[in-house]
DNA sequence: TGCAAAGTTTCAATGGGTGAAAACAATAAG
DNA sequence: CTTATTGTTTTCACCCATTGAAACTTTGCA
């Protein structure tokens, strides 16, 4: 297979032949026996060997499907990326800077917070491991730092006028905001709602400047 | 020595005792061993093995001076975090919130540009190494993110009426935008002065709004 | 000088990660 | 239905970061 995988991701629906059928079973087999370790024993006591032998698989075969211990958890990651780089192309003539990243923020949000292919416990699963594993912060704090450094580049090019230099700082404003402020206030008895609150007002500080704080 | 290391640090005076004075010139031997290396062979490419032996101690030792790999490279990062946190408690009363953020974000730059115990070649050999490894960009993301959560608190407490979500909001939105902006606008040709005016720049789309842009 | 504390080395092990060759399984071709 | 061909997995043999424990050496102090 080689390490790296071009191919394109069905979300559920039907795939070609048994080859490719296979590979998606033995995928979600590496994913739902990791999270299932990381949850019963965490992250850092769960061992490869442990995962692959709940899979079915040789350790050796985990890596042709995720590059580290940590990738297993941002399996979808690089896909929700992609589709909120296209959302933003997709920019609406008479939108705001500001209009089209709320918009990519509301949306990655959903996505975030939808079980595509996990089941609502394993998806929540999944965001407490990445809050509470420094190795999983980490990376995810990299990811997210990609992610807005792709963002600021598109949104360039989506408003002519704009310089790099100024999508950025949108950018890293916006998000920047909206991560610290929830991570800062998260704590256990938190819904959703009050989640979602929470971003939006930092959003507003962003949007409003810092200056309007006194 | 045992892991932890809650010693005092003395930036260049003179030492009390041999053993102290010792440790120290240890210390400072794997640093720069370290950096020498991952200057000549990279850093994945350099072992831990290469810089004990630069520096004259068995391999076991760096860990009684470092938790890890990466962190020889942030060695002073928690002394300069502390500078910063206790620099925000001395605000003066009719000082904003803008200012105070301000003030240390100057402060840390100046810092971070000066050459405390290291050669201006090394210091920005530290910087490239950072900005271009992605194991320490990784690294370098996490403490700054820790960082800017243990502001929004001391930001907060040095401003009774500000809540814990709008200190946060403000210090992520500000030094978000300057992070992603510096880091996307970053190339080779660049003077230090040049950064310091994109930086600039940037902090006024955060505290003017993102609505400034349009 | 001699002992306790602090620091270092040695040793043995664990676990993540990688390259290469051998073994297997799916599929395309005849 | 065989046989190549090609894609995938296993096995094996490594390297390296990191850690615990025990033995040993150095320093500080009585």
């Amino acid at each position: 297979m080689g390490e790296n995988n071009k191919d394109v991701q069905y979300s559920s629906g039907m795939v070609e032949g048994l080859r490719e059928r296979k590979k998606q079973r033995t995928r979600q087999a590496l994913i739902e026996a990791a999270l299932r370790l990381f949850e019963e024993k965490g992250f850092e006591e769960t061992t490869l060997a442990e995962i692959a032998e709940q899979a079915d698989v040789s350790t050796r075969t985990f890596f042709s499907y995720f590059a580290s211990k940590e990738d297993v958890v941002f399996y979808d990651t690089t896909a929700r990326l992609e589709a909120a780089i296209s959302a933003m192309e997709s920019r609406r003539p008479d939108e705001t800077v500001t209009g089209v990243l709320l918009r990519i923020i509301e949306e990655s949000f959903e996505q975030a917070t939808s079980y595509q292919d996990l089941t609502p416990a394993d998806a929540a699963l999944r965001m407490r491991l990445i809050l509470t594993e420094p190795a999983l912060q980490a990376r995810a704090l990299l990811l997210l730092f990609d992610s807005q450094l792709r963002l600021a580049k598109g949104l360039r090019d989506a408003f002519p006028g704009l310089t790099l230099a100024d999508a950025a700082a949108a950018v890293g404003a916006l998000i920047g905001a909206i991560k610290l402020t929830v991570m800062a206030t998260l704590d256990d008895e938190q819904t959703l709602e009050d989640i979602l609150a929470t971003a939006h007002r930092a959003a507003e500080v962003a949007i409003s400047g810092l200056r309007t704080l006194g």
